[in-house]
DNA sequence: CCCCATGTTCGACA
DNA sequence: GTGTCGAACATGGG
């Protein structure tokens, strides 16, 4: 499930805890998420303090006292939970943090998820301080996007709307979300997108972004009817808009759910000069 | 048994 | 370098 808006809302799970101490540390190594993690540090985790959280895209850091950094990945069914200090691990909680007040458990059953662990005493980890912009700061400027659409002219924008060094956060159902909001056909290559219609993916870009935040992040609530997401999987989904089917295509190697009806081929849209020639 | 799944990575190939 | 495709990872749900 998780992308930009339900990521802040699983690592919003762990909050109440800051300022807590980690007095045990529960974890099977050898577990696929642990694939690339440094066990001592994580280990080491063990009596320190959980001090912040942040999240960037689909990823969450927790810093703890001690110069450690827990850096999350939810994959495509992980979760983070708080429970009662009198949790027990159920069966895929692959990762339990107590303290004298709860447990803060990491569950991921198809374990696409990772975990990891950092030593850095000066503020975040390297990799952290070198991400992209997120796409709800003003870094995230209509310039930065033509030129990601401009260096990926052949590409169909729903692959190019799910690459997390350019739309960090942005998974399956924002980026079939963005494009169905802005009329443009999923298939449609970047390099057709220019003018008028860059500044609308730009904002719509942002907008979804910004509802999803708005709707999810802090309580999980039911995305409203004139989206398109509660009508994607719905077999015989009508777009909200049009009232017209939705439909279902791989694209970019993903399902890809939009309505034809409002979302054009690049022939389409009027008066687009040709591709440039490689 | 079949198919599908809100993610990422890797190798082969045009 | 760009882009496509399929497979792999591991599990659960319909």
């Amino acid at each position: 499930m998780p992308e930009l808006a339900e990521v802040k809302f699983y690592a919003n799970q762990w909050v109440p805890c800051l300022g807590q101490r980690v007095e045990r540390v529960r974890c099977q190594e050898g577990k696929r998420v642990f694939r690339r993690c440094d066990f001592p540090a994580l280990s080491g985790l063990d009596s320190e303090i959980l001090q912040s959280m942040q999240t960037h895209g689909k990823q969450m850091l927790f810093g703890f006292s001690g110069g450690l950094w827990l850096h999350l990945h939810l994959g495509m069914a992980g979760r983070l939970q708080r429970g009662p200090r009198e949790t027990t691990p159920s069966k895929h909680d692959h990762l339990i943090l107590y303290t004298n007040e709860a447990a803060l458990v990491y569950n991921d059953s198809r374990m696409f998820g990772e975990i990891r662990c950092y030593r850095s005493v000066d503020g975040e980890p390297p990799f952290w301080k070198r991400l992209p912009p997120e796409v709800t700061t003003p870094a995230f400027t209509r310039e930065f996007l033509g030129n990601v659409l401009r260096r990926h002219a052949r590409a169909p924008l729903k692959a190019i709307l799910l690459r997390q060094e350019f739309f960090p956060g942005v998974g399956n159902w924002m980026a079939d979300e963005i494009l169905w909001r802005s009329g443009i056909h999923p298939a449609c290559p970047g390099g057709r997108v220019r003018g008028v219609k860059l500044s609308e993916l730009h904002r719509r870009v942002r907008e979804v972004a910004e509802d999803a935040l708005r709707v999810i992040a802090t309580d999980w609530g039911d995305p409203p009817d004139d989206w398109l997401f509660p009508h994607r999987w719905r077999d015989g989904g009508v777009c909200p808009r049009t009232g017209r089917p939705l439909c279902r295509e791989v694209i970019g190697g993903r399902t890809t759910c939009y309505s034809p009806a409002r979302q054009r081929w690049p022939e389409e849209l009027a008066g687009t000069p040709p591709l440039p020639s490689v």
